[in-house]
DNA sequence: CCTCGGCATGCAAGCGCTTGCAGTCGAGGC
DNA sequence: GCCTCGACTGCAAGCGCTTGCATGCCGAGG
């Protein structure tokens, strides 16, 4: 009557009763447990194998009280980036034998609600919460579920994690834009009504003023908006720019996705790019080559396998202390930066 | 010592002590189940509250038989259109209460070691399976391990699914460059090596022959060229297709991300688009919009959603018979496609 | 006043595994 | 020849729920 469910699949006894054992003997000679004789094992084994024996992972964890299952965290998986992240999780946690469950922030309540009741709660090993719009105090709760976590892409003090220089990669982005020679630049950055102070829009923001400092540029206000890390977002932003009564000649957006909505909206309104207007933007979405977006690298699948990876450890018997890294970003120059128009003024 | 598990959290048991009533009336009352009074109700859930009692999965699903699981098989999630159908069902699903569980058939082994071992088997209630490139005789297997399954993107008999009518998407899209005066259209399509005979781009390849049939005009086998779904493949079949002798004036590519590759590959050459060169892509993805991409638009996210919903159904008590549903599609018209240069003078 | 039908609740048997502990058996040591 | 020890294997107690069936209670009908 079991709705979903087949013909009775074998169980662990149906294994020891064919290959004359008990229970005990199949679950630990199937798991590779040691003081199993050889020869036990091989019958086991095959017995398991006629019998196209699949372990129940439910029971097992039951019984074993480890789910084998590790839970993704991240804002939306609709996103390419969050996209690139579980690929790179599932890859080497699926390797490990490990189920990946994501778990989303969207829908109605979103983070707010992710933080009353985790839903992650009982049901997985370990946790990699990515690119979680989440601060400290967040955390904590998160924490207080007391699920073995690693985070990826922001740094959460005692938790094992990595991520990008943020500061450092807005620098470079707009540092490569002053050395073209640009002196107003905007930022698209992200929402600017977040709660929670998700570092990576404060620290791209930081980067940006840095930059603008280190060029001996006064930061305007007027130029800084929000883009909320999406096509849409980056098309609205690029409108409110070109409204100002002094429009700036580049814009340093906060992802590619932000910076091909604003690219798109320039060239609508018959500003040319690069040579009226210059656009970078950070991650080099998999588009981003081909609409020649200058932007900065960051390996996204990388840091997903690696988030795995360290996890994985995590979980392991001699678990390492939490550490932090850095993962590596690079410049990619293409075809939508250049020096800003000689003489700046109305463009036709 | 449970790795991943902090102080113990309370169970049943614990809530029905607290409430002074059996675990199984805790059970049933805060299942909703009916033959609990109101007041015992009110007080197990309050017990509840105050415990900050959350069910184990685990132990509910050993006991129950169920899951509360869907399974949700693409060939990768990391490619866009993948990651817009786990929004949608997850969206559906998840306020039903079920995890997602999504399976890739990406790695070693792909395909064949999912046809060998369903990875989802014993795990989940019910299965997604969405533009999975499986031919019937691989559905056989996968069906048998007695899952209750809805498709999405191929439609597979007597399994509930719903799709879009590629040969129709693909009649559209090419009679629309037809209509335009085209008459060396080329298309990039699917893997031609596929195995499986996966029905996507064999239905795609249909409609666009039959769509030059209408036009009159007949089929050149150089002009059919695979694409591999990618923004890569795309890339190099525009390469192929721009390296003959009698290069295409339109191409008709069997998803926007082979044209999105594809046009800036016939940028680069120096062949404008649309005015030497039209595309034409399906799907309208995210940023098509962005690159002014002319498409056949589908909505996948609601494809999705529906996909889940009619999961939900099949899972319910009363399962409707198993139903194939058609989407709809639109032409989008955007700035890639336009009348071929004019040889003849027809247009400056 | 006694009985019967329903409703509300409790009992207890599992669901299919894992695992601490006990038992078996053969070989080596005294 | 008996005891000890180690390598294997089995026993059985759970893991935390769900659910068929039994039980107790109450009002209504006979």
């Amino acid at each position: 009557m079991a709705t979903g469910s087949g013909q009775d699949s074998p169980t662990i006894n149906d294994v020891a009763r064919r290959a004359d054992v008990s229970v005990a003997t199949v679950s630990r000679a199937l798991r590779g447990l040691p003081n199993v004789a050889p020869s036990t094992r091989a019958r086991v084994v095959e017995a398991a194998a006629t019998l196209e024996y699949v372990i129940d992972p439910t029971a097992s964890r039951l019984a074993g009280g480890r789910s084998h299952t590790v839970g993704l965290v991240v804002p939306m998986l609709g996103q390419w980036f969050h996209s690139q992240i579980f690929t790179g999780v599932e890859g080497v946690v699926g390797a490990a034998g490990y189920d990946v469950l994501p778990f989303t922030m969207s829908g109605p309540g979103g983070v707010a609600r992710f933080i009353d009741s985790p839903p992650f709660r009982k049901r997985v090993d370990g946790l990699v919460v990515a690119d979680a719009p989440l601060g400290n105090e967040q955390f904590e709760v998160v924490m207080a579920a007391g699920v073995t976590t690693v985070t990826l892409g922001v740094l959460v003090d005692g938790v094992a994690g990595l991520a990008v220089d943020n500061t450092a990669a807005a620098r470079l982005a707009v540092g490569h834009l002053t050395g073209l020679g640009h002196t107003r630049i905007a930022l698209i950055g992200g929402v600017d009504d977040d709660p929670f102070r998700f570092s990576v829009p404060v620290d791209r923001f930081r980067g940006y003023q840095e930059a603008l400092k280190a060029a001996e540029l006064t930061y305007d206000p007027e130029l800084a908006v929000p883009g909320n890390f999406s096509l849409d977002g980056g098309a609205e932003a690029m409108h409110r720019l070109l409204a100002l009564s002094d429009p700036p000649t580049a814009v340093f957006a906060c992802s590619d996705e932000m910076a091909i909505g604003a690219m798109q909206v320039a060239r609508d309104a018959g500003v040319r790019v690069p040579e009226e207007m210059s656009i970078i933007g950070i991650d080099d979405h998999d588009v981003s080559e081909y609409v020649g977006l200058t932007t900065i690298r960051q390996d996204v699948v990388g840091q997903g396998e690696r988030a795995a990876t360290l996890l994985l450890e995590q979980l392991g018997p001699d678990a390492p202390a939490p550490t932090h890294e850095i993962h590596p970003i690079r410049l990619v120059v293409r075809r939508t930066t250049g020096a800003p128009a000689p003489h700046t003024g109305k463009r036709g």
